[in-house]
DNA sequence: GCCCAGGCACCGA
DNA sequence: TCGGTGCATGGG
């Protein structure tokens, strides 16, 4: 399959492999060699994607393998079938649509951004593609250091997701909310997430077994705002946890974790503060990034892997 | 040992 | 409305 990418003079693909790449504990994708691979579902069907790009191509060459031991002959509908799913997924994940061009007219007149968007030059923001995903993961995420909080997730995911062995790995696809809902909370707490954030992750899945908070209350919302209440409204996610999705799930551009400590040490950095910056003295040094708020936020947490 | 981590809810004034 | 506090534990 051929997965086009809009504007590919503004993609870098060794770039988002990089990103891709900043924990050791991820499992939802694997990074190696050049290319990248990642199980999905589609429409219950879980499908391994091996994905490349060839430099100055306007499109990924992608293969998508049935990993399960299933005879071919019913695996050929199913992969016929996968074509545009496969293709939305990818990308809404790399955002392949997104045009960097205002973006990067902005940063270039940012002190702080300009030399950003120079060394990244192509970097897409990498999203969640997945709702229960990315709230239950900007909970494990809050107030414990990134490290530690992908240990957790990595307990959660290889506890109570589903796994495929195949190319001598283990792929895997993330909890479903039934499966985290029914799980022992004790069984949760053994993973070592808090008793609150066991709570807040277990509230959330039930309400959306029992269809009291879905996915279209997000992508039906008519506007940010509005999208932003439904979130805050659940237990355990304030006003970083919403932006956090806004951003890498909906893909508002406008969203900032103005709460971010990753994003306050880019700042301090940059702005060479003697310290941590206040959360006001936060809103001044980023009032003017308005609509290129999430893509300045991403290009500066990229940057603090430098190192 | 101490302070900080990609925060948040809850409490009392 | 607002500041203080507990959460859980790893890493610097």
């Amino acid at each position: 399959m051929r997965i086009p990418i809009a504007h590919p003079s503004h993609f870098n693909f060794p770039e988002i492999l990089r990103f891709l790449s900043r924990s050791t504990r991820e499992c939802l994708h694997y990074v190696e060699d050049g290319h990248l691979f990642k199980m999905i579902a589609v429409q219950e069907v879980p499908l391994l994607m091996d994905i490349r790009y060839k430099e100055g191509a306007a499109y990924l060459d992608v293969d998508v393998i049935k990993p399960d031991p299933v005879p071919m002959e019913w695996a050929a509908p199913a992969l016929a079938a996968a074509a545009a799913p496969v293709q939305a997924l990818l990308t809404r994940w790399l955002h392949l649509d997104a045009d960097l061009r205002p973006f990067y007219t902005f940063a270039a007149t940012d002190p702080v951004l300009a030399p950003l968007v120079r060394d990244y030059h192509g970097l897409r923001l990498v999203g969640v593609p997945d709702l229960f995903e990315s709230i239950t993961w900007t909970v494990m995420g809050q107030q414990i250091n990134l490290a530690f909080a992908y240990t957790t997730r990595k307990r959660f995911i290889e506890t109570l997701g589903y796994s495929v062995e195949h190319g001598g790995r283990t792929h895997y696809l993330y909890p479903k909310p039934a499966v985290v809902a029914a799980a022992q909370p004790e069984l949760l707490r053994e993973m070592q997430f808090s008793r609150g954030k066991i709570t807040y992750m277990q509230n959330l899945a039930q309400q959306i077994v029992q269809g009291q908070f879905s996915a279209a209350l997000v992508d039906d919302a008519p506007d940010f705002e509005t999208a932003k209440a439904a979130l805050v409204a659940l237990k355990g996610i304030g006003n970083w946890s919403a932006n956090y999705v806004l951003m890498k799930y909906a893909r508002y551009p406008q969203s900032l974790p103005l709460e971010d400590a990753g994003l306050h040490q880019a700042l301090r950095r940059y702005h060479h503060l003697p310290g941590k910056p206040a959360l006001d003295e936060v809103k001044r040094l980023t009032a003017h990034w308005g609509p290129h708020a999430a893509y300045a936020t991403f290009y500066c947490w990229h940057s603090l892997f430098e190192v």
